[in-house]
DNA sequence: TTGCATACTTACTAACTAGTAAGTACGTTT
DNA sequence: AAACGTACTTACTAGTTAGTAAGTATGCAA
């Protein structure tokens, strides 16, 4: 059990990373948001390291929950993409967070090496969730397109964590622009 | 004309940039690589704000001397399209740094208004540059996509972005399978 | 009621940050 | 020879950073 504190804590920090980035921002702010000390983020998390992990691992839980619950429903294979790109659209519209891949991922050499592996495992569950359900969906006839499905799943990862990173520069149209073409894409 | 110490500067600066992140490298880190105080750095660069908009200014500068070039030789689109993937091919070999789109959309919302601007026009100046490519190429039947050009621009230009990032969390291969596909989804 | 764990606050440190003011060495112009 | 601009160094500041040590209030268990 996770005490309410900690869980808020957890909550603002995920949302500064993926707003400002690791490195821009500390455990003031966290504790000013809280209305607390930073000691007393310190209390819960006594390295940013720690910190980072437990966002990372949150973020691999829910995405598990997410899958799993979609695979127990025996949703068609375009109704579980759309959930998958759900993920994308709220980070867009929950003030153009940035997705922690995209994230992570432009500050990967100055993480801590504890988050470095969490990130790793974190993006191949990811890729492998997808490969799988590309393959499935080609098999099954609901999409359509050349080369192996992780080829695939890469791309549409890379395009998706892209996009949000050129949203905020541009507008969101051009977030839904690459949404748009990853359909066509996949589609007949 | 710039002094040789303005110019190793900027090369540093922009170097620290695509590697760490704007947020994650100081004036401190970058004089003592050239053996100089920092202050030496404030005396050609007053603020980081300047100093991260050369970085842009150049960046955009060598775009267009690049795209420019290409297009004085009269090289085919699929020549003048390698000639951009190449861009991305060398910010993958030096050590794996990542784009600037990337390293700057990233941290976005940290960084100077001045240097948001210059990566406004960056990003528009290549999505045009690489929209204009893609529609004489497809009316000269050298390139094949549905939709729009400028979607498909937005599309593989996150796509590129993304996967460097991807690629210093995985592996050089996740780079090298995005740019294939990006070749075969415009190859008929 | 004593003892202990939880969840903090107070008060601090050492390191690092961008930025500045004043001085210096040196080559060029007048 | 005097004056000036360029390219620095020395020496500093004020603010921020992650992290710590010691103390305190509260509730629960023995």
């Amino acid at each position: 059990m996770q005490t309410d504190t900690k869980n808020k804590i957890l909550d603002i920090a995920a949302d500064l990373l993926q707003d400002k980035g690791f490195n821009a921002f500390s455990y003031h702010h966290i504790s000013s948001l809280l209305g607390i000390k930073n000691a007393a983020v310190h209390y819960h998390y006594p390295t940013k390291e720690s910190l980072g992990i437990d966002i990372i691992r949150r973020a691999r839980s829910n995405f598990a929950q997410i899958t799993q619950e979609a695979s127990s429903l025996h949703l068609y294979p375009w109704q579980q993409f759309d959930i998958f790109l759900d993920i994308y659209r709220k980070n867009l519209s929950d003030n153009h967070k940035v997705c922690l891949m995209g994230s992570l991922g432009a500050a990967y050499f100055t993480l801590p090496s504890g988050m470095q592996e969490e990130v790793k495992l974190m993006v191949n569950e990811i890729l492998d969730w997808l490969t799988q359900l590309l393959e499935s969906g080609r098999s099954s006839n609901n999409f359509t397109f050349k080369g192996d499905a992780r080829s695939k799943a890469t791309l549409i990862t890379t395009s998706l964590a892209g996009a949000l990173q050129m949203a905020r520069i541009t507008d969101n149209t051009h977030f839904h622009t690459v949404i748009d073409q990853v359909k066509a894409d996949l589609s007949n």
